[in-house]
DNA sequence: CGCGTTTGACCCGCGC
DNA sequence: GCGCGGGTCAAACGCG
């Protein structure tokens, strides 16, 4: 990367959701609340969801949070690293939103909200434009050599959660681990065991604040979950049955309207995801476990 | 025995 | 060209 700041609402060519969740370690008893955030939580959920030590298993929260620098933010920053896709790549488009965790939980997840501190809308078109000069940039076709890589959908999300490799429906199998610059967390490497489904997922701690899981997931299952979640792919209103599993991608594919995941998605903007569903999503999460 | 993890080696892109 | 860092491979190993 260079090293010059992602901006919001950037260029790109995919698109990450940034969210926590907590859940119970290990499947196990409710214990495993202990460390989550209730003031963040606080943030998306409204008060009548009850966080405090409710035997909940996931709770799904949005949250701007950098990927590509590990540290929390105000931003959501969609972000490539530039191995996968780099800033020359002719496809390269790339989408980034402002999160704002201070606000409510639709807030939280809008996007068309241009952010706390913009206030001005001619700032806002100055930057778009200046990341229209920067796409066009990143579509020279530079990159003809490797040509590799294609732009698989990634999302990143961030966990509360003691254990590192988080259950979410999907069997997973580990190929690699390395030590993360500036971090002394390694970072494991999993791919689905699924033949012929080439989804991986990357699984690290955040060297600021440990007890924060982050896993990024690049591509789509081609099959379905092996365990039966929800009971019903009708994530509005899940089957009552309290949910032991989480199925991120269906759920982001369900929440997300395909601009969002689809790396040929049109710049400057994608359609705006839904945030009833995303809202949805969360309080059946604090709901479903009671 | 099958499946998953561990771990060192290797590959590759990027910046200098 | 070289070194670095991220990502992947694959043999060895562990476990049920």
């Amino acid at each position: 990367m260079s090293g010059e700041r992602s901006e919001p609402y950037l260029h790109g060519d995919y698109d990450d959701l940034f969210s926590i969740f907590s859940q119970k370690p290990g499947g196990g008893r409710a214990d495993g609340l202990q460390g989550f955030d209730h003031q963040t939580a606080s943030h998306v959920l409204s008060s009548s969801d009850r966080l405090d030590g409710s035997p909940m298993d996931y709770l799904l929260l949005a949250r701007g949070f950098d990927a590509s620098s590990s540290q929390p933010d105000d931003r959501v920053v969609g972000s490539r690293s530039s191995k996968t896709a780099p800033a020359g790549g002719g496809d390269g488009k790339t989408v980034t939103r402002n999160f704002s965790p201070s606000s409510s939980s639709t807030e939280l997840v809008g996007e068309e909200d241009s952010g706390p501190c913009k206030t001005d809308q001619r700032k806002q078109e100055e930057e778009e434009e200046k990341q229209a000069d920067e796409f066009k940039k990143a579509n020279n076709p530079r990159r003809k050599k490797g040509e590799k890589r294609e732009t698989e959908p990634r999302f990143a999300f961030m966990t509360r959660s003691e254990v590192d490799h988080l259950e979410d429906g999907y069997r997973w199998r580990k190929y690699g681990q390395k030590a993360v610059k500036n971090s002394r967390y390694p970072r494991s490497y999993y791919r689905c065991t699924a033949q012929s489904c080439d989804v991986k997922k990357r699984v690290e701690r955040s060297h600021q604040d440990p007890t924060v899981v982050i896993t990024t997931y690049e591509g789509h299952h081609t099959h379905h979950s092996p365990v039966n979640v929800w009971g019903s792919t009708h994530l509005s209103s899940p089957s009552p049955a309290t949910p032991t599993n989480l199925r991120h991608d269906l759920l982001l594919q369900q929440a997300f309207p395909a601009g969002y995941t689809n790396p040929n998605m049109h710049f400057p903007r994608p359609p705006p995801p839904d945030y009833g569903l995303l809202q949805d999503i969360v309080t059946s999460f604090a709901h479903s476990s009671h």
